[in-house]
DNA sequence: GTGAATTATGCAAACGATTGCGGTACTTTA
DNA sequence: TAAAGTACCGCAATCGTTTGCATAATTCAC
């Protein structure tokens, strides 16, 4: 039936009341005597008073929405990060708009643009793997608080909320390296991905560490990091006859991928060669045998995504303007899971 | 730095003209003459300008902004569902507020009444599993459209997008008739949930077309839908010594789960035993073998919600008030993708 | 050259909530 | 008895946009 809705002026009407009596009434101010507090409460419940939220983000120029953008929905990583910041938004009584931007940087900026057409107090970007021109961005951030997750860069002066790539793929390395393995292969991925790398630094400390030489044969690099490519660049290891006895991939998928390469080959799994992976994603205890995985913590990281930007956001609304803190680094750990195939 | 954003009455004083004239020539009002709408223009794309959302939201009363609400972020299927709104929203010109309930009918629940407050224009639906009481629903009806998706009830007289459930399962069913196999399992969903329900009819229906008769004991039920259930079943019917040679799964979890059990025991998959699954999510395609299943359009369905539900939109907007229409049921065509496992 | 039609612009009231500033009426204090 | 204090409440402006109506200027027809 779509009845108008309450508004104070109905209940100012209603009670006799002015307009601004009933809205202090209703927030407890103490100019308002309890008598007339309790008509106006019960009177606001009885109607189903809600207040106009338009109407209050125009008076308090704060929408108390969040935009969130994410270049891949469909990842059980990216699901755990999403969970974690809808739920903490809803603590902190924000609600969240979210975008993809399916890894195509013009459609990233796009968005970024059309969040803040459409009024958001902060948003949460996570990169393209193909975002190479920043201004964008930082004419955003011009605009609007903006907390950079899980797919960051340097050169974006935000606050960032990571894992600690590096050390897990050192920890994942090593894990390989204590049993034995010689020749590790490792599965790279996208180019100009920050996690990317700071994962291959991690593969290449480990070695180092233990002395072990790198072998360039050893490192095929991903043109996507999906379960096909681990499989196609294995099966080309294979036949060029490159000996490994370990590979330890940039993502569970590839990791996959590898496996059933291997499988294939009749090659035993892990005896003759370990696979490690990189997420800890639903897959790894489907995939026979299961994938051994470091484990990033998702949910955390869309907690602590959403914290950060609300302590900014109080910090703006408190100034009255956008200020550059230094931008910190809030770095997750992450946890090797070991499974059968290591 | 964050100066305060430019506004009509900025442009207004810039320019000498009037804010109603500004407003009227950024938005090509045939009043106003071709030059000042040029100056106007121009002034507004150099210092852009951006309207400011929620003074508009205010004054059309509307938000352009549409609540989801989804049981599970974590499923391939939800993600695929999420991607189809989210495109077509955007193309719309709608923003996604989402929300996850976690099958949590309070939840469920709360967050309806959190979108309505928060100032959306109309929801998009899935139910919980465990939703039974729907009086919220109906409330909440009252105050904004409400399109359901996926997760429906027949009790809701909302329009319903969902898939050909029941076909589908027949005809996976009929698939594994077809291939000889005459004792079935089928392994059973959540009590209230429509589909769960759909899906069993088509089971049963394809029986009765093929005149085999139905076997309590090789219909299990899942208390959750889940790897491990689909394992623990089927682990039991064997201890039972309960004989089939098929088993269709509510979900492909479920079926994935069966596989393991059945692998465990050294059951060959298909020659023993053949398995189809529900959803045609990702797993399907790491376990080994590849499991048959069949595919829901997930996709479209996010396309299709949008599209239902902003065609009610347009009509309470036109007539002023929200109206009952009798609602449809948009049913989308599943389909069965043949794999190894059958 | 008068009245009507056309064109271009401004005024002011909305939309709904918030809030500084005052203004009563009543009580307390000296 | 006057001054000061307190407890309650309302006026009116404000946030930024939109829009019906009025106004002013120009043009046209006859």
């Amino acid at each position: 039936m779509g009845k108008r809705n309450i508004t104070l002026k109905d209940l100012s009407e209603r009670l006799g009341f002015s307009v601004s009596t009933i809205s202090r009434a209703l927030k407890d101010h103490h100019d308002i005597s309890q008598e007339t507090k309790d008509k106006v409460q019960q009177l606001a419940k009885k109607l189903n008073y809600i207040p106009n939220h338009s109407a209050q983000s125009l008076k308090n120029s704060q929408t108390k929405t969040i935009g969130v953008i994410i270049p891949n929905l469909l990842l059980d990583f990216s699901s755990k990060i999403i969970n974690g910041m809808i739920h903490q938004s809803r603590k902190e009584g924000y609600r969240l708009v979210i975008s993809e931007s399916g890894h195509n940087p013009d459609l990233e900026k796009d968005m970024l643009e059309n969040m803040i057409r459409s009024g958001v107090d902060g948003i949460l970007l996570s990169l393209t793997n193909n975002t190479k021109n920043i201004d964008h961005i930082l004419l955003a951030k011009e605009k609007c608080p903006i907390v950079l997750y899980d797919k960051v860069s340097e050169k974006i002066p935000c606050t960032r909320i990571i894992v600690d790539n590096e050390i897990g793929a050192y920890n994942a390395t090593k894990h390989l390296i204590d049993q034995g393995r010689k020749k590790i292969v490792f599965i790279k991925g996208a180019e100009h991905s920050f996690n990317a790398k700071k994962r291959f630094e991690g593969y290449l400390r480990a070695l180092k560490d233990r002395q072990i030489k790198v072998d360039k044969n050893l490192i095929p690099q991903c043109d996507t990091v999906c379960i096909q490519e681990g499989t196609k660049l294995v099966n080309q290891m294979i036949s060029k006859r490159i000996e490994f006895d370990a590979i330890f991939a940039v993502t569970d998928d590839v990791a996959i991928g590898a496996i059933k390469a291997l499988k294939k080959h009749n090659i035993i799994i892990p005896k003759q060669v370990a696979v490690v992976g990189f997420s800890n994603s639903k897959g790894t205890t489907i995939i026979e045998p299961n994938l051994t995985s470091v484990d990033q913590p998702g949910y955390t990281i869309g907690i602590k995504a959403i914290e950060y930007l609300l302590k900014e956001l109080k910090l703006a609304h408190q100034t009255e303007h956008l200020l550059r803190t230094t931008p910190k680094t809030i770095e997750l750990k992450t946890n090797l899971i070991k499974r059968e195939s290591s």
